[in-house]
DNA sequence: TATAAAACCACCCTTTTGGGTGATAAGCCG
DNA sequence: CGGCTTATCACCCAAAAGGGTGGTTTTATA
């Protein structure tokens, strides 16, 4: 199997040469570096990476999440951001734009790896027609008590594997939340276990 | 939907009473009690059953393992045996005829429910052609190291959602014994949780 | 029959999950 | 406005699963 190709958005240099090298010695491919996000678009329309990587604050006019914009309007491919705390108004326009998921800085390095294996790997499972992806209006029409969204954008992780840590570290939440919606989850489902959970699901989408 | 309908082969009143009692104030329906095997095999060709739970040890001639050979050859039906502390001479009989699994006295009630389930499950889940049953050629195919009979089989319980503490009861093996193979089917799927397995196997079913 | 593979089991310790309870804040709606 | 739902989080405890190590017995087979 060839190695993803991964675009790194990011100003700082430093920041994005070792993103750079810890990638390309764990198995992706870093297809290039841009340092601002007219670089970004160049290479987009240049070569279409398989997963973009990009901070939130560059330097120049447009920040990550225009770039965000740009990739939802013209291709298809998942992206994360990569970013350090940053204010309410930012993250609320950064949550808009659907990513696939967020690195915090700073951040340990297999959190990126598997964050961005998470990313590839649920967005390419979204596409896969052989291999329905969950639909939340089947599953719910089994339920006396439907699932909310976020319950079943949470009950779409533990389907394709991803753990309560990692969820934490992808989507901002405490584990205890994620806790209190697997309880909610399970509940609606009639199962005690995640994976329990996962054969539910595989279940009613085969229904 | 209707409830399972089950046979029950029981020789001692007592036992197969409270079976009985049990199962119906649990959604099971409790087609039939037969005392000996004349009488089981009479109610299999009456009023076939969902599912068979008989004594191996019956006073008749004929025990439960024999009516077992009239059910594997004559009809299509998941069975339990309902055993206490056989001799190894009967165990490998017993064995020998694919029981969907053992339930050992003295059993808690709770064990018997969830058996009866997971043999039902897992007995419609083979026969099922819209959701694949695990293939191990087809498994072992994107392996670097083929799975052995046992480990496969192993994993078809927990693809089917079966705690370890169940395949215990089930199968007669120790937990640290599940544990150990467990250990190597992570190994060979490169893997790390029981849902992470659960997920790589649909993984390659669907390749 | 020697040898290797497979199946079985135990102990220890850590990590992850699950279940119960209670609480707060934001948004919706009659 | 007041109640309802949803989403968020905390704390506690118990159960289950996972990782490491080392061992014995069975079975297949060269």
């Amino acid at each position: 199997m060839s190695k993803f190709k991964i675009l790194i958005v990011e100003d700082e240099p430093v920041i994005a040469e070792n993103i750079s090298i810890y990638l390309d010695n764990n198995d992706f491919e870093v297809s290039a570096i841009a340092y601002d996000s007219d670089e970004a678009i160049e290479q987009l329309e240049a070569n279409t990476p398989d997963a973009v990587i990009m901070d939130i604050n560059l330097e120049s006019e447009q920040d990550g999440i225009d770039i965000a914009g740009y990739i939802n309007s013209k291709i298809h491919i998942p992206f994360l951001f990569l970013t350090s705390y940053s204010d309410k108004h930012t993250l609320d326009r950064a949550k808009a734009v659907k990513p696939s998921g967020y690195i915090v800085k700073p951040f340990n390095e297999k959190t990126l790896l598997a964050s961005l294996e998470i990313a590839i790997s649920n967005f390419a499972s979204e596409d896969n027609q052989t291999q329905p992806a969950l639909d939340m209006e089947k599953i719910n029409q089994h339920l006396l008590s439907p699932l909310t969204e976020r319950e079943f954008q949470l009950a779409g992780l533990v389907y394709n594997g991803v753990t309560n840590s990692q969820i934490s570290e992808q989507h901002f939440i405490s584990l205890n939340t994620i806790k209190t919606h697997l309880k909610n989850i399970y509940l609606k489902l009639d199962v005690n276990t995640r994976y329990n959970l996962i054969v539910r699901l595989r279940q009613l989408m085969n229904k």
